[in-house]
DNA sequence: GTCTATATCCGGATAGAC
DNA sequence: GTCTATCCGGATATAGAC
């Protein structure tokens, strides 16, 4: 694997990409500018297109790593045999992706609407498989008598945005731990699907 | 009341705060330009400087004429005697806003951080006497031995989220009825709060 | 790999004619 | 009350020097 004397693509390009994120997710896409992002790194706006081809390929490639990762920890997890603990594992497992990506998960939420088309449908396409993947443990919850679920997919929603809401009040270092968290949320969620 | 001879201040005026929170709404404050509301309108963009001193001005009043909005339609609303009553009541109550201005709605979450600072806290204060009406609610019911709530502020925080979450799926003319929604909702916020 | 410089365009906001 | 014209700054993106 060549590399080139001298080149810093391996750091900056990354590094990019982190202050992309950061800015997109504290002041919104449309509100930041490649010169700021140049900025948050140590360079100039015309050194980003060594490393973006433009401003909307940037969104799109930030979102779209963040629901590919989503997607792909969330497939290598293990897979608890009873509904409830499954319903358990996908709480902690979205509380714990609020909590260690932050921005990622807000970008992906807030910024759906400042993708183009194309990026757009492909990026719905990957949430969408995200619930999906709730929406199938609650089916399969009720299915088997573990869970009382009126409407599948209302709940499927309702249970997402009451865990995506974690973002509007959490803080690093706050008044509850992550246990504290996951207990919580856990209990409010289970309670929701009881039977 | 003197009134100037062909003058359409009091119908232009509220035609541009409606098309500015209408493509705020779609596309975002910082995405949406002077020129874009003024065309909606069929003015110039300058005439829109008639009726708003800035572009800041205009998100802040349609921001904040929502949130005063809202709380007085709360405060005017009848009060059920039991908590479990009230929480319906205020389940229907946001659910019928969602569904009557789902744009105003969507700004009061979605553009907070556009806000500059002191317009920010001004609207903060609303969204917060908001949020407690439902906190006061939970706390009383719990009081009463009517719900059991682990953490108020954070289950308030969650059915705020649950409910708001509202406006990624609803549409005009959907599958469910404002009944039929009403009625979900309401028992999934129930389960959650009940002893 | 990064910079300087620049092309090109669009943004908010104002001045003055009608 | 609205328009035309314009100021001025800042946006994305590119070209070419180093």
């Amino acid at each position: 694997m060549a590399r080139k004397t001298g080149s810093h693509a391996e750091i900056t390009g990354p590094a990019v990409r982190a202050a992309a994120l950061r800015l997109f997710a504290r002041s919104g896409y449309a509100a930041v500018s490649m010169r700021q992002i140049a900025a948050e790194v140590g360079l100039r706006a015309g050194a980003l297109y060594l490393y973006t081809p433009d401003k909307q390929t940037l969104l799109f490639d930030l979102m779209h790593d963040h629901m590919t990762a989503l997607l792909s920890d969330w497939d290598a997890a293990p897979k608890p045999a009873t509904p409830s603990a499954r319903l358990d594992q996908f709480v902690a497992f979205h509380i714990d992706f609020h909590i260690e990506q932050p921005d990622a998960v807000f970008l992906a939420y807030m910024e759906l609407r400042n993708l183009a088309p194309d990026n757009f449908a492909a990026i719905e396409t990957l949430r969408r498989a995200y619930e999906n993947h709730l929406e199938v443990i609650l089916a399969n919850g009720h299915a088997s008598g573990d869970f009382d679920v009126q409407d599948t997919r209302i709940t499927t929603m309702a249970l997402i945005a009451m865990l995506a809401g974690i973002h509007v009040w959490y803080r690093d270092g706050g008044r509850l731990d992550r246990d504290h968290i996951h207990a919580l949320y856990k209990d409010l969620v289970r309670r929701t699907v009881s039977p």
